[in-house]
DNA sequence: ACTAAAAACCGATTAACAGTCGGTATAATA
DNA sequence: TATTATACCGACTGTTAATCGGTTTTTAGT
């Protein structure tokens, strides 16, 4: 997956207001970034054809919505990275990717991890 | 920074053999992949340009080596791949993606992960 | 030093793909 | 139905990786 910089920046303005037309979306950039409507418009057909973004018509506009989480998006584009290197995928890429990221992380940041990842192993003691 | 796939085989590449002049190269992936010699050439100065190899002469030939480890690179990249979405939140979505992607792992894992967690969080505590 | 071989380097071409936007078709509503 | 908002199509630009032919440079052998 391969992502522009309008697209990732169409992502994030989506995440953040949940739900916009191709208007609203135009009329928040217009003066910051410019670019003419059409270009939001093609933006947004792109990600939509990629199945990042849903969309319905409410009254003649199409509203458009992520179709993923942030976090999900991002974990997947990790991935994507990820697995390049290390070739067929065992889940050595995460830890992989884990342990090249963890530099960069304090100790909240660290513990949240870890209480997330005990959460994981209870689900799975549950499960199995 | 942008990586193709030639790029990334031929990095994949110098990590395992640590070092390679194109010739040894091009007879390495002649059969397997195809392509002439030039190509792989050209790839390697791409990379050396990019700043992610090194080289030095050795009888007639440059000798490339990957001047980064493979797990910095991969950090990299999926900071590069990251920071646009993660912003100004203090890296808590980076957080989620992780753990998001450990719902895919086993307890071993799992394991695994929180050791290297455990001992990023001492080094942390060493130096503050 | 001269020459032949090897390697490096240059330049052109192709192929994706994002960004850009004009123009046209289509659909909603007054 | 006419107006207007919107969607959709197509063209062009710019960037970058992949590809490889051709030329220059470098090295080693005689």
């Amino acid at each position: 997956m391969k992502l522009g910089d309008l697209e990732k920046l169409l992502l994030h303005y989506l995440w953040q207001h949940g739900c916009s037309d191709v208007k609203t979306v135009f009329a928040h950039f217009e003066n910051t970034r410019g670019g003419s409507l059409n270009t939001y418009q093609s933006t947004l057909e792109r990600l939509y054809k990629k199945g990042l973004l849903s969309r319905h018509k409410e009254g003649h506009a199409f509203h458009y919505k992520a179709r993923v989480e942030r976090h999900e998006l991002i974990g997947q584009l990790i991935k994507s990275v990820t697995t390049d290197f290390v070739g067929e995928d065992d889940g050595s890429s995460l830890i992989a990717a884990f342990s090249s990221m963890s530099s960069e992380f304090n100790v909240e940041q660290l513990d949240k991890l870890e209480s997330l990842i005990e959460q994981q192993k209870l689900k799975l003691k549950q499960q199995g």
